[in-house]
DNA sequence: CTGCCGGGAGTAACCACATTCTAAG
DNA sequence: GCCTTAGAATGTGGTTACTCCCGGC
């Protein structure tokens, strides 16, 4: 499905990896600076394994998301290397993936690779390319990406665990859905949401502090961001009249519950998700029946590919792991009392300690400090 | 082939409370 | 507009209970 629309949009060319310069068959994974050429990893190693003089060629890798670029930043939290182009598109995304903090690649030289094995299944599949260069997309990876172009319908079936076993709006789409909310949030109140969130100091009380962030540093921060609502303004004229921007109740709970990083969500769902409180019975759902379903053929062929492009990138690049946004929080509950796991009530002991503590430690510095990581 | 059972994996819920947010005065 | 106050909301981690899946019989 998709390898026929990727191929066909791009007016007959390659829209996804470039090919190697060198075999012109396997998509290119370097991109050496000495010779201007990508490289794939066996033409990689071959090549630069040639000689001392084509080893010491500094190499970068090619951008992970676009495959099409020399890599210059790496991302430490995607553990990803992105051009600038992919880095700016993929961490202006959301205000979490704007923490993400990004460092420049520095050139590898050397041999980079062991004994050539032939590529490895992982990263055949990692880069959606056949032996023969050639884009494959699993199946399963067809029914994410086409749940992506579609809308998820029954993602705010959080209540019910059991989806029949029909994970249309499972885990992907509550990982997928939540940018365009933030951003709607973001841009909605800009000002006090980084405020409060993203900008400046902890406040002396010694409360929560937000675990530290990096920015692109100083003043480009600021350009930054308003870059950022610039770019997701335009793509909100889309649909300027839905009001997708009131959402609250379990939407936010989603975005505050859900620190992973977070994709893009289809424009179509933002609408649908507006309805979707008042979906029928479950049993009365058809996904494909009489729903106002945008279906995936409304989209021209370079939305779709934009779609499944960034559905790769953060399927390739998302992290399940949990951020901690208030490291105080973290430190309180790790030294609160728990009863088989649950967090107790504090004797009255425990409690005069504390405040014991807290006196002195106010009494010597002048302030509560909770200590924090 | 079907049904049952046990083990493993995954996940939601629970708890207390300091901190933050919001609205009202 | 600014300050204060009160109440609601949020976030944090370890354990448990529950569901689902899979393999063996």
């Amino acid at each position: 499905m998709l390898k026929e629309e990727s191929t066909g949009a791009g007016g007959g060319g390659n829209n996804w990896a470039r090919v190697c310069d060198t075999c012109h068959a396997a998509a290119c994974t370097v991109y050496c600076r000495a010779d201007s050429a990508y490289l794939c990893a066996g033409c990689d190693a071959r090549v630069h394994a040639a000689n001392r003089v084509a080893s010491r060629h500094e190499r970068v890798w090619v951008c992970e998301a676009c495959e099409r670029a020399p890599a210059a930043l790496l991302c430490k939290a995607d553990a990803a290397s992105l051009c600038t182009t992919c880095d700016a598109e993929i961490h202006s995304a959301n205000p979490l993936a704007r923490r993400h903090q990004r460092v420049p690649i520095l050139p590898i030289s050397g041999c980079l690779y062991g004994p050539q094995e032939g590529p490895a299944d992982g990263d055949t599949e990692d880069r959606f390319m056949t032996q023969e260069g050639e884009e494959t997309i699993s199946e399963e990876e067809e029914d994410e990406a086409a749940s992506w172009l579609l809308l998820n319908p029954v993602k705010n079936n959080n209540n019910n665990q059991n989806n029949n076993g029909f994970l249309f709006g499972g885990e992907v789409d509550e990982y997928l859905d939540l940018v365009d909310y933030n951003s709607c949030a973001e841009n909605q109140y800009p000002d006090q949401y980084n405020q409060q969130r993203y900008s400046g100091p902890p406040k002396s009380y010694g409360g929560d502090s937000v675990v530290p962030i990096q920015y692109g540093e100083g003043k480009d921060h600021q350009q930054q961001q308003q870059q950022q609502y610039h770019h997701f303004q335009l793509g909100l004229e889309y649909e300027p009249s839905k009001s997708a921007y009131s959402y609250n109740g379990s939407i936010s709970q989603s975005v505050s519950m859900s620190s992973m990083d977070v994709g893009v969500v289809p424009e179509s769902s933002m609408s649908e998700m507006s309805i979707s409180h008042q979906r029928p019975p479950k049993e009365t759902i058809d996904l494909f029946s009489s729903t106002p379903i945008q279906v995936p053929s409304q989209l021209s062929p370079m939305d779709r590919e934009a779609r499944v492009l960034r559905y790769r990138e953060k399927k390739k690049t998302r992290k399940f792991e949990k951020t901690i946004r208030y490291a105080s929080r973290k430190a309180y509950a790790e030294t609160r009392p728990r009863i088989k796991g649950r967090f107790a009530k504090r004797t009255d002991a425990e409690v005069e300690v504390d405040q014991m503590f807290s006196s002195s430690l106010v009494a010597e510095t002048g302030y509560g400090i909770v200590p924090s990581f």
